[in-house]
Formats: structure tokens, sequence, C-alpha cells
DNA sequence: GCCGGCCGATTGTCCAGGACAAAATACCAG
DNA sequence: CTGGTATTTTGTCCTGGACAATCGGCCGGC
């Protein structure tokens, strides 16, 4: 009866009106949730540099045709990368077109630091960009094994985060690619992490992660988490996009001595340092605020009160420091 | 030294301060970050119930009072539960505490079938209230060890993720509850999946799993899998919020057979169908289109070409049927 | 008596065009 | 060069109006 219903009215419709039917229109929502530009951003562009150029439908909306909702993706990829809208909108299609295959950075040129790439990545993004997932998840797997949990993280996963983030930002991967990505890393990361002993008693400090909301990335929290638990931390995860208000309660409920946060940089500056200030003054002062990840502003303006630990190898010393501080301030 | 830094501006400012701090107000882009109301609905409630009523910061931008913030977190709850703002609007602030407090579903009456409850939940319940996650985490693993995956999912996550949401949508459950109870399951879940042997040759058929833009619930997702896995398919996930021309690409790479979407019901009827309509259009017809969740959109308007499977112990069975219309049809 | 289509009220999203804060860049003095 | 200030660029917010999509109730037919 399914076969029916799935395949009956397509196959007797001839291929013009298949192609008809791709060929519609993209409503402003459906741009805004396929390219990630908001409304009012589309609307601005329409009236200040002349592009999207959208038709109106039998409404008065706008209605996008396929072909400019590919240059806004691409366009804001771009922007991703560093580039300015003004300065792409003056470009012909051909020079976007070149820029989109592969130019450089513009200005925000990645410094790779090139002194510790303890392990060689090529393999990996080759695995990616050939979309086989099984040989991703084998070799991810060898390399747990091989490198043992701590040096997986610090050695391969992140350097390799920072390559597919750089990938994408040239236009050498898809989102899709990335989405694949994350997903078979978050999958060894939890067999890495269900790997490491839970502390017998309620071990200390317990720490709590999450992102804020429009912060969707969390690859990073899982690599945070192991390393907490291989330091014998007690970690609590939200996942990821926990409302403000709800993190302050579920520090409360799961006695959180440390709030963690990740920031990939999707964020806006003063999204993220506000936040940070408002989430500070909201918990009680014996909660420490730690916040890390790649976003840059996390290093250029510090928040009073709030820990920015940079590296991923920095999170042991600061444990210890906790430990210390606690054992002469709390046990008293 | 990162001592000073974390404690000493802070420590310093007299409890005044902190919740001066604390009574921050809030911008109406962190209100909708935080509710999860729209800026347009926020101001078109203001113009037209006289609520929320935010005070203006020197620049004449709304700024809302913690206290209003709260009620907006309710008033969006009882919404997702079926109320409707003008009702809510003229009700006293009474009332609406009332019904926040765990009044029935409104309109919206969650029929429990309550013929197959097959395993008790309440102990399960008993753990996310109490915010025991190791407590839930073992239990979860033994009840998966106890049942096997297949009945693990079918007969107690499946009713269990329908009890989570309804406690929440009563008011019995905080969103952070919900999230730490998500993650919780997840990490049993892959863990379930990750025991699935893998089938030897490139199995078929092979299926692609994502989620929409907007549709942050990834649970159904995992359980899908599972069942997939069971029946010793091939399966990519995308994980969640793909946008859709990304679907598109990652089948042609990951030559899925068939492309399977999860609806939880936070997505509006219109961008549902309308956003399968399309997947549909671009892709082959040799690509079959699935859809499951708990949204009730799909049992109600069937889209031409997509197969919308109700339970989730039907997927054997429509994995068989297309088993066997590949035989008589693909081989010929 | 119950299901299905119609109609009015409700409600979220879209529009225009102006304004301005925040961020990025250019400029300039030390 | 380097660090601070002016200027441009750019995204978000504003008002108030309009209207499509949805909901709820009504009615009529099977």
């Amino acid at each position: 009866m399914n076969m029916r219903d799935l395949t009956g009215s397509q196959s007797s419709a001839a291929g013009e009106a298949r192609r008809a039917d791709a060929d519609r229109l993209w409503s402003i929502a459906a741009v805004e949730r396929e390219t990630g530009l908001s409304k009012d951003t589309l609307r601005v562009w329409e009236r200040r540099y002349g592009f999207p150029t959208p038709s109106r439908d039998a409404f008065g909306e706008r209605a996008y045709p396929l072909q400019q909702v590919e240059r806004l993706r691409v366009l804001k990829r771009l922007l991703d990368a560093g580039w300015r809208p003004g300065r792409l909108m003056k470009m012909s299609a051909e020079e976007v077109e070149a820029l989109a295959q592969g130019g450089p950075a513009s200005t925000a040129d990645t410094v790779t630091p090139a002194a510790v790439q303890a392990e060689p990545l090529e393999p990996f993004m080759d695995l990616i960009r050939r979309h086989d997932s099984a040989g991703l998840h084998r070799e991810l797997g060898r390399m747990l094994s091989r490198l043992g949990t701590f040096r997986f993280v610090t050695d391969l996963l992140a350097p390799l985060n920072v390559a597919v983030g750089e990938a994408w930002m040239r236009g050498r991967l898809e989102v899709f690619e990335e989405h694949a990505y994350t997903e078979e890393v978050q999958v060894v990361m939890r067999q890495a992490i269900s790997q490491i002993p839970v502390p017998q008693t309620a071990a200390r400090p317990s720490v709590l992660l999450s992102t804020f909301p429009g912060e969707p990335h969390g690859l990073g929290l899982l690599m945070v988490e192991a390393l907490f638990r291989l330091e014998g931390c007690a970690c609590v995860s939200l996942g990821v996009q926990t409302p403000l208000l709800d993190i302050v309660r579920a520090s409360q409920a799961h006695q959180a001595d440390i709030v963690a946060l990740g920031f990939s940089g999707i964020l806006g500056a003063q999204q993220v340092l506000e936040g940070l200030a408002d989430l500070r003054a909201r918990l009680p002062s014996a909660v420490e605020v730690w916040a890390g990840g790649s976003a840059s502003v996390l290093a250029r303006k510090p928040v009073p009160g709030v820990l920015v630990v940079q590296e991923l190898r920095g999170i042991a010393a600061e444990v210890r420091r906790w430990r210390d501080a606690g054992e002469s301030d709390g046990l008293a």
C-alpha cells in the first residue's frame, strides 16, 4: 500500500514537471534558514547593494530563485572568512567565483602555528573529502587507541578541527561534509569518554558544560569533557544552546563548581562578552565560569570573573589550581 | 596569576553591586534567544495585548526586565502546550501561574494510548527530576542490556521521550532538565549503535539521516539510526539542522537510497510540508524520502512521494519492502 | 451521531524605509 | 611602526500597516 503512496503520483509526473518543482522560488524565511543570513540583512542588502534581486509572488512577497540562493550561500561563507559585503558586491560574478573556489582568506589570514602539528592531518582530510564515513570512523578509532584519549584530543582532533574549519572557509569543504565529519568525531569521542573510569565518590570539582543559544558547535564541549574526566572531575553536559537562565538553574541543581562554556566564533563579540558577564553576575561567586574555544574575542577582551582557558592543555593545570584553592579555602 | 583575574574584581565588588548586575535589562535579541519568541512576535504582542511592557534604554531600544522574561518563558511553554496567546493575555497573573504549575494540556490533550506502555517510566522520570545524571546513565545502560537495542528503543525510549516532552509542557520539567536527559540518552544510544555489527560489504539500502534547519531534536534520529542498523542498512547521519540543499548534495555524495528526516513538532506545518515537497522535487526519484517523528502534520497531510513512517516498529517492514522492490526493479 | 468542508477571528510573518550602534577601517600623531 | 581617534561600513532595531496561515466553531451530509 505504501508503495503506491510513495511512487505513484511522482513517477507519473513527467520530467518537466519535476524540473518545474525544483525551480520553485524560495521565501525569505527559507533563504534565511538555508543561508544563515537574517531577513533584515537580506532586505537591507537588496536596498543598499542591489543584490539579491528577488521577484515577487502573487502576494507581493520576495521570491528568490535558486541561483541567487546559491550565490548567497557563497557570499555568507566569504563573509565568515573575513570578507566584507561592500567589497564582494562590487566584484563581478567571475571574481567572486574565483574567490569562492579557493582564494586566500582575505584579511583574516589564519596564522598556522606550524609548531606543534603533532599528527599528520591529510589522511583524515582525504577521508572527509571522499565521503568515506566508515573509513573515517575506523581511522579515528585507530588513532584513539594509538594515542590515548589525551593526545588524541590535543594532538589530533584540535588541529584537525581547525583544518576542517579552514577548509570550509576556503570552499574546499561543503557544509554537509563538515556535518558528517562532526558526527563521526562525536561517535568516537563519546566512546573515548565512556572508557574513562568514573570516580568512586562525588568527585570535585563538578563541571557543568554547555554553549550559549546560537552556538551549535558541540565538538569542543565533548573534547573538554574528556579532559575534565581524565582529571577525575564529575561532568554534566547540557549539550549545546542552553538558554542563559537555564544554565544558571542547572548549575544550582547539579551543584556545579565550574560552569564551562564553549565558543566557536559564530556568535558576535558583544553577544559573547555580554552573555559571560551576565552569567557571571547571576551565579554565586563560589561557582567559577570558564570559557574556551576558538572565538578570538576571548583572547582580546577579558571578562572580570571569567577564566579564559586558551589551550586545551591548560585545563589540567587549572583543575589543579582549583583543587589547591579549594583545599585551603573550602576545608578550613 | 589566573586566580587574581578570576576572583579579584568580582570578590571586591559588594553584594549590592552584583545584584545590580543581575538586574540588568535584556535586549530584544537576548529575549528572543532566551524564550524562543521571535522579535516580530515580541513587538506585535506589545502592540496588541499590552504585554510585555519593556522600558527603553538610552537609545530608545526595548529593555526587558528579568521578571517579564521569566513570564515570557512560561507563556512560550503554554503556547507549545496548545494555548493561544489571546486567551492567556486576558488571564490574571495568578491564573497563568496556576496553569503553568500544572493545569491540563488545554485543547491538545495528549491521548495516552496506555495500550503498549511496555516499561514503567516513573523510575526514570524520578532520576531526571532528582538530577541524578550518573544514576540515569546507569539505569539506562542496565535497561539497554536487559531489553536489547530494539526493545530498548521501542518500548522504553519512545514512550519515555513522550513522557518527558509532556512533563515539560506541563511545567513539571525545566528546559535544562530536558537537555541533561537528552544528553544522557544520547550517550547510551551511541553506545548501543556502536555495538551493532557493521555489515561486511556495502550494505543496501544506504540511509542518510538528518533534520531540517530549525529542528534541533536529534534523539529520534539516533533511535531511527539504531533500528536501520539493526536491519543491516548502511547509515550516514549528518546530525541535526542541515540546510536543504546540503541534504541533497549529501545524498548524492553518499549515494543514499533513502533520505530519512526527523520531525519533533517544533517546526510549523507549512515549513515541514513545503520542505519535504521541495526535497522530494530536488532528489532523483530513485531516492526515497522517509519522514517520521512526533509532528502531527505528518499524519494529517501526506506529501506525494514521501513515505511517512508513523511507528518506529514500521521501519523494519519498510526496509523489507524496499529490498523486495529493489530485487525485482534494480537487478533485472 | 460523527466526520468533513466552510467562515470568521486570531496570530505570526512580511513589508517599507528610516535610524543608529557596533565593528571595521582609515587616518594621524608620537 | 604603534596606539589612539575619526570615518565609513554594516547589521540590527524601530514604527505601523497589511495580510496569509492557522485555529475554532458552525453547519450540513453520510
